[in-house]
DNA sequence: TTTACTGCAAACAATTTGCACTGCA
DNA sequence: TGCAGTGCAAATTGTTTGCAGTAAA
């Protein structure tokens, strides 16, 4: 356990234990570029630690939520998309649907949509907001492939 | 089975065969004014036909859905929410936490970011966009119960 | 007569939870 | 030593599906 681990750990998860299974969670998220599941994350998990459990992984995800480490970024399949995500303020992200990279976006929702709902007596109290797309990389290779 | 039975049935499903389950599943639709849940519509349609199982306001549900008479206008609590519309062209939902209201409004997501996402090498195919609040009536309400 | 639609119940899959155990602080 | 964190397995829950029966066309 070195400093760097505890460090993550507590970026990771803000403070508790330092324990092999929550590191190795916290390590495969940082190893993962974009959006994934839960499950893929806990598929990651067990390269390096086969006998990490998938409710563990669940646990540590929703502990790195609430840390704020990693943030909900859409859905697919049915399955809610995590993402690590560095960036401060309000924002949402584009999901590339072939690789899952993630890039960050300005909050779409304006001051626009915001007065034309007060003007029908409506105070907005919240939003999710998911874009979706293809990142560079993929285009390339898509268009290559095709 | 009058004429606006045949007609209901015609725009909630875009055709298919006229039965009683049908029918009923569709005039429910009509008679809730806001979002609802599957169970929530299952639960009106039984008020009246309490023979009609869940299995088929969900098949009905996806069918209207596929025939552009019900749209997906968010989740809550895990459960996807439904609601009526009758808006052309592309928009998105208000929907009221507190009483399911839906008011429609126009897509958020401009020529900025797409500008923006392009920008970075991204191209954007599909977006979610799902916006909460309270309506002016739960809003009344809420001042004078609080 | 054909077959779309239905009810029922079982299947499914993502996620959560109970509980006993382990090992960090 | 105490309790946060864990593994395991069962439970939960929204939704889908298989299948045989019914009824619309």
């Amino acid at each position: 356990m070195t400093d760097d681990d505890r460090n993550l750990l507590r970026d990771a998860y803000g403070g508790g234990r330092t324990s092999a299974p929550r590191l190795a969670v916290a390590r495969a998220v940082t190893s993962l570029t974009g959006a994934f599941s839960v499950d893929e994350l806990a598929r990651r998990v067990r390269l390096s630690h086969p006998a990490i459990a998938t409710a563990t992984v669940y646990r540590a995800t929703a502990a790195m939520a609430s840390a704020g480490f990693v943030e909900q970024v859409g859905e697919r399949d049915g399955k809610v998309l995590f993402a690590r995500c560095c960036a401060d303020g309000h924002h949402h992200h584009l999901v590339c649907t072939c690789c899952g990279t993630v890039v960050h976006t300005p909050c779409p929702v304006d001051r626009t949509v915001i007065e034309r709902a007060g003007a029908q007596g409506f105070v907005i109290t919240g939003h999710e907001v998911n874009i979706y797309g293809l990142c560079a990389r993929c285009l390339r290779m898509d268009g290559g492939a095709a």
